[in-house]
DNA sequence: TGCAAAATCGAACAATTGTTTGAATCGTTC
DNA sequence: GAACGATTCAAACAATTGTTCGATTTTGCA
């Protein structure tokens, strides 16, 4: 609320030093190329967002870039950790009051799942927290190919993947660390690229359309998502079905 | 074999006009400009391998890359399909193979992904054909962000790519469309940026050093990825202990 | 109303990109 | 050996990138 009502955007007031609530124009443009890099790196990614680009978009200077920001990657930092500071917090605390209360031992995959996914689905529905784009814009930030966004991601929140990688671990005590480790990158890249395409997301919106509430449509998503994701998890290597299946294959080769 | 033994180049004879087989050093230029494209691009891409960085590491001049392939995105299709042609065709190969022999009822799914996975793993098998390398440059290929490369693969392999999907159809009647393309979907993505990164890479070779002989190895690769990836795919939407893992988690919304 | 700080502006910077040019060199054939 | 086409070469091209500069304008407080 207050003075950028006009903007799409939904980055909160800015703590900067601000004596004069008077002066609209000073935040206005700090807001508008927060605004205007978001929507373009959703679009482009890091590397193919360009400062000009970027500028043209918010209606303001070149210049202005790096007046207010110090550099491009300054900004982009500020973009990114403005997104995903509060939904990593989130995942761990939820994480937190899950353990704390003890979870279920029979469905403690599916729990885990849901506690990785449900604050995304959550953020997503908020409008302040860029609506349907935001889970575009996750997706986009974890399949950007350019160190400097895998380095901040990677350094800023390798705690709390951690976190979540010991839990799967706990839950899954059959599966060797090697296979773990394999399901899980498997598991986030497709997450990753999976939210950051188009047609993925309209999928999983017409999922959701089924059910009548917010909190329905949530569980409807995941719903869908949490059984897939779940039965890869839990699948034994070595089953024998997959060795005849291989051994029916081979005889072709 | 022949003129360029000291290149790790693995490209076929180039169809050129070339009346003079005494002559080396033409045919090496082009060779080492397609050698030296292919190991920068599996480093950084389409976009981040800049043709300057390509002719020094070929040994060549600038220019080279225009005056014999035309453009830099000529190039880089001509490393491409190199690589992916032949992938593809054995691909549908072993598809007609295995569904004019009749697939198992039994284990559809797990045969459909052995045929999609062995020919990569027999590829990379081969030192003419990149080695450890090619599963690199297919991940890379398919994880690559640059439109250009994006077209060319989904124009070029459309029809390979629709076979596969209605095989899977036809073994997983029980799932809605939606969930079938939003699961392949899923996988495709998840494999191409692991094989794309260096540590998942590592894993499935370590998975592959417990075996004695090439097609032993091949197998246990597949004997760890085709449950995990055939356990995603059969998975039933709607499991009750999904649902009852989610109205655990809301609780502490 | 004046003044100092903050903000905006147009312009240029240096570096990098893919591509083109024209002369020099090489190789083959007559 | 002369001549011709194919290749290589250094150099420059035009376009784009992030960044910086100095002047100008705007702003808030005295």
């Amino acid at each position: 609320m207050g003075f950028d009502m006009q903007l799409s955007s939904s980055f909160p007031a800015l703590k900067i030093r601000e004596r004069e609530p008077a002066n609209v124009g000073r935040v206005a443009t700090k807001t508008r190329i927060l605004a205007a890099t978001e929507k373009l790196f959703v679009i482009h990614g890091f590397d193919a967002t360009s400062l000009r680009a970027i500028t043209t978009e918010a209606g303001v200077n070149l210049a202005a870039v790096n007046y207010h920001f110090g550099s491009k990657e300054e900004l982009f930092a500020l973009v990114l950790t403005n997104r995903l500071d509060s939904l990593n917090l989130e995942r761990v605390r939820l994480l937190d009051a899950l353990e704390a209360k003890g979870l279920d031992a029979e469905h403690t995959v599916e729990q885990l799942i849901a506690t990785m996914f449900l604050p995304a689905l959550q953020l997503a529905r908020n409008p302040e927290r860029g609506g349907d784009d935001f889970l575009k814009f996750l997706g986009r930030a974890y399949a950007d190919p350019s160190p400097f966004v895998r380095e901040l991601l990677a350094d800023r929140y390798a705690a709390q993947d951690t976190r979540f990688v010991q839990a799967f671990a706990k839950a899954l005590p059959e599966l060797a660390a090697q296979d773990l480790s394999m399901r899980l990158h498997f598991m986030l890249d497709a997450i990753s690229s999976t939210l950051a395409s188009e047609d993925a997301r309209k999928l999983m919106s017409a999922l959701a359309a089924t059910s009548k509430d917010a909190v329905e449509e949530d569980a409807a998503v995941l719903a869908h998502l949490g059984p897939f994701l779940a039965g890869s998890l839990r699948a034994k290597v070595n089953q024998s079905s997959q060795q005849r299946a291989i051994r029916a294959v081979l005889a072709f080769i």
